[in-house]
Parts: structure tokens; C-alpha cells; sequence
DNA sequence: TGAATACATTGACATCTATCAATGTGACGA
DNA sequence: TCGTCACATTGATAGATGTCAATGTATTCA
């Protein structure tokens, strides 16, 4: 299987915006590698549940049924946004636990100014 | 060869930003292509050097070196940009002159806002 | 009209990705 | 300790994607 390293860009911000300087090659992988994070319409949904939720948290229980597909699906796809950095996993007990880390967004947010 | 249909975003916006609202089916769809136009690292970059250069436009025969690509690949890229809304096309004589579209640009940033 | 130029398209291939059934793992409760 | 629960991992498969060589298509100029 492809290994997926977890992304260690800066949670604040990687470079500077597109706009203001060509993206070496390094940020442009780094970047890539976020953006296809957000490439795919159900971790976008995914990611819209637990950032739109009123709660802090969502359970990964409460995942599966709105995203319409299996539970080792939602757990893949949780994984890839967990690695970019987007969301934050907390195991308690038997159940898991996400939300989103809103600094990662901000940093995507400004490579597009 | 995958089909790549034009994607027709509201060129402002096309949904409340993801902390807001879930996105529906639709959205996610919508998004999701966008952000796999950003999710290359080659085309990371092509975007980066239209965008940051300080003319308005910038010639396709200024792309192929700095990408390190064949010159199909940067049209293969580029087209995918161009179909994405991100970057727009226009053939005069020979060249063919891109620039990119800011508001396509401030539509993601506000989706992740 | 014909040659040269700039870019697009085709075709082929290797790699990557999304998906689910089956199975594994760790935690809790009886 | 044993069964159950919640989630992760594995393995397999179909489809998508990036890449380039070869070729096609306009456009310009002589």
C-alpha cells in the first residue's frame, strides 16, 4: 500500500502566497500533498461535518451514515485528512473523536491570496 | 480518456464555508474538482509562476523549462487549470497566453474560511 | 502553396486511489 | 476470562491520473 507520510509544514504558513512568489519545488509537494486532501468529495463532506458541527468534537460514529459509504472507508478517509493536518484524532475509550484544526485551513487560505 | 467537464462555480462563491454549513453532495462534487486542479504539484507551480509574474500574462512557451515537463504534460496540466476556472486561456497567433482568475482563487479561500 | 512554428490530442503505460469484505486490535463490561 | 463493541488494517479490484513519444491542427511567413 502507499505510504502516506504524515505533512510537517508549518501550521501557520508553508511560503508565501501564489500570487507573491513561485512555489519551489518542496512547497509545491507539501501543498499537493494538502490540497488532495480536499480533492475528494466525501472527506470534503467529512471535513464539513465536523467543522460545521456546533460541538467541538464528532464522534466517528457519527461519520459513517451521513457519508454514505462503509465504515473501513470513512476510517481510510479520516485517516488522509488526519495526516494532512486538517483534523485532529483523539481516541477515549472505544470511541474516536475529531476536530478540525483550524490554523491548517488558515494556512491553505493564504497560499491561495 | 477521463472526461473533464467544465466546472461551472459560482465564480464568487458556491457554498457557505465549511466551518458553516454542510456541504451537500452537489457542493463537495464541485469542490472536489477544484481543489484536485491544486492538488499537483506541477501544477502548484504553473499557477504559481502565472500568478506571480508581474505581467498580466504569461506565454505557454514560458512554462515547458521551468516545470521540468514534456510540453504535452504542461498542456495536459494546463488544460486541467483552465477547466478548473482557475487560470484562463487565450490563443493569439502562435501563443497561447494564460492569466490566472482571482476569483476562482477567493472562492476556495473562502470555502475554507 | 508549402514549410516552419506553437500548441493540442492521441495512445500506451505505470502508478495511484477509492472502495468494500474480511479480519485484526484494543477497550470495556459481565 | 470471555464476549462485545468501535475502529483500524489488509487484500483485492476497478477506475483515475501523470507521463511522454508520436502525431494532429492552426497560424504565420516566404
Amino acid at each position: 500500500m502507499a505510504q502516506r507520510k504524515t505533512i510537517v509544514l508549518d501550521p501557520i504558513m508553508c511560503c508565501a502566497p501564489v500570487r507573491v512568489d513561485v512555489l519551489d519545488e518542496g512547497q509545491a509537494e507539501l501543498l499537493a500533498q494538502s490540497f488532495s486532501a480536499l480533492a475528494d468529495p466525501i472527506r470534503l463532506r467529512l471535513l464539513s461535518i465536523v467543522a460545521a458541527s456546533g460541538a467541538d468534537e464528532v464522534c466517528a460514529c457519527d461519520l459513517v451514515e451521513p457519508s454514505g459509504r462503509s465504515q473501513p472507508t470513512v476510517s481510510h478517509h479520516m485517516k488522509i485528512l488526519v495526516d494532512a493536518g486538517l483534523i485532529e484524532r483523539d481516541k477515549r475509550g472505544l470511541w474516536v473523536w475529531y476536530r478540525i484544526v483550524p490554523s491548517r485551513l488558515e494556512a491553505l487560505r493564504a497560499v491561495l491570496a
